[in-house]
DNA sequence: TTATATCCTAGTATTTCGATATTATTACAG
DNA sequence: CTGTAATAATATCGAAATACTAGGATATAA
């Protein structure tokens, strides 16, 4: 039940952009601010970029930044990128059940629950919320 | 943010065992009913015997039963067993966050709020709840 | 005493995690 | 037009966790 480092990494990550509004944040930047590995970031950052969460610039000068707004992602949406599902079982991954078991199953209804509680958290949250958080908080530039 | 096959036999072998009141439940009988490795079984009954979940008697006509009623076991205790700890970060496991940057983060709210949600769904749902549950289904005899 | 069960230890195959390395591509600066 | 700073895309790797599997020791009812 854990969400693995290739999510929080990448919280953080979106935070430091959502940070740096209208320009570029470089991954070398971002890997020397929050200790973090900066190739790791990079194949991190390599699944926001197909997500279409983030555009790049390539070259001299070049970085990533948010394509919209902070109030249009949620934590839900981030995870879900870079940790896959977030069903605590994978039979809940699809909208329909197609696990042959489901008729029988006294577990599935808990499970549900478990889900839609996640669900409901992580999708209530935005980038937006985070990066208020961020600015409330001591030490603005070592996050 | 999975659970485990470990948490997810665990809870359906402890149905068993409360669908058994009074009398011993052999692993090989629930193995063969759920379509389990018996020997994972025992590995698992091995977790619940130790955190006195369910006793044992050993030799001909053994097996294991129910140490309480089933209203006494919830999801989640039969799950941290199991699993370990339920919380989606690491620094949430203890009763105080040792983590260092726990000042500073601004993703800490998200993760409290998550463990607090999956946490109260785990804590309200009881063995008694499952059984119930399971009794309610079509075929009973095969889980 | 024998069949049937749990108990215990160890081993192993597979997957995931967290990272590193390599090579290619792009674009700006001078 | 060349050097350099940056992203892009894979490939590789070690460690840990997961999900079993195997074999034998021990206990007990009949």
């Amino acid at each position: 039940m854990r969400v693995s480092t290739k999510g929080r990494y990448a919280l953080r990550m979106m935070i430091e952009f959502g940070m740096n509004p209208g320009q570029c944040t470089k991954i070398s930047q971002v890997a020397a601010r929050q200790g973090i590995s900066d190739k790791y970031l990079e194949q991190i950052v390599t699944i926001l970029l197909r997500a279409g969460y983030v555009r790049s610039i390539r070259g001299a000068q070049g970085g990533y930044m948010l394509t919209r707004a902070p109030e249009e992602y949620t934590v839900g949406m981030i995870l879900r990128q870079t940790e896959g599902s977030l069903a605590p079982v994978s039979c809940l991954d699809d909208e329909v059940n197609q696990c042959e078991r489901a008729k029988q199953c006294a577990t599935l209804n808990v499970w549900t629950q478990l889900k839609d509680s996640i669900d409901n958290v992580v999708d209530s949250v935005t980038l937006a919320d985070l990066i208020e958080e961020q600015r409330r908080r001591p030490n603005d530039n070592l996050l």
